[in-house]
DNA sequence: TTGACTAATCGTATATTTACGGTGAACGAT
DNA sequence: ATCGTTCACCGTAAATATACGATTAGTCAA
């Protein structure tokens, strides 16, 4: 990509479009289903449950946590992740304003 | 990416992520916001509201029918382009069922 | 038929994404 | 203090994505 021209847009799609790109990959999309079903959890753990190295589960993490879906905390050694249940909600709420703005989701 | 490893996941969360990848750019859901306004209108109607040039908008037209949420019609020498309404409305199916599965969008 | 117009595609440059193995920092246990 | 464990991060490689100008194919009007 030969320069960003996201900022030209409104900052309303530039965002929501941000999260559509921490949700574009089908692993990204399974730890939230993790987290979801856990609560919260390791690392390690969310590696056992993906065939993927690691580092790649690490970086899926870091995507998700840019975006604030997750939030992770150092326990000693480890790290705890888990939702974050406010930006959650407030990502299903983003969404649901995109849908809703369509004719076609309006009349049904 | 070295292989894309996509396949290896639920065809649910593959084709879910696959959706978002469409919408993780501002300038393809502007284009959904154009086409739901307008019903629908011709490629040069949608480059003359983007600051984007002619090649780049039809490199994101193409990746919006590449998974279905539009349809172009050729008239003449132009085409013509319409959100697909089954598409959108299953795809806000999809995303409103991926979060109505997150314990805490349920409390509210 | 020629000329103008439309829009998809090609070629190119650059940035980002995805994946992995390896390293190292931080912690806890011995 | 040393050792093992955990996991973020680095470097690297390959694939994709984004953007543009240029080209091409198609259509319509004169």
């Amino acid at each position: 990509m030969p320069l960003a021209k996201t900022e030209i847009f409104e900052p309303v799609d530039a965002q929501l479009a941000d999260t559509a790109k921490a949700l574009s990959h089908p692993a990204r999309i399974n730890i939230l289903r993790i987290l979801n079903e856990l609560d919260s959890c390791i690392t390690g753990e969310i590696v056992d449950r993906l065939p993927l190295s690691q580092s790649t589960v690490s970086q899926h993490l870091k995507e998700l946590k840019r975006v604030g879906l997750i939030k992770g905390e150092i326990e000693g050694p480890r790290t705890c992740y888990c939702l974050d249940e406010a930006v959650v909600e407030k990502t299903k709420a983003a969404f649901t304003k995109l849908f809703s703005m369509f004719k076609c989701c309006q009349k049904s």
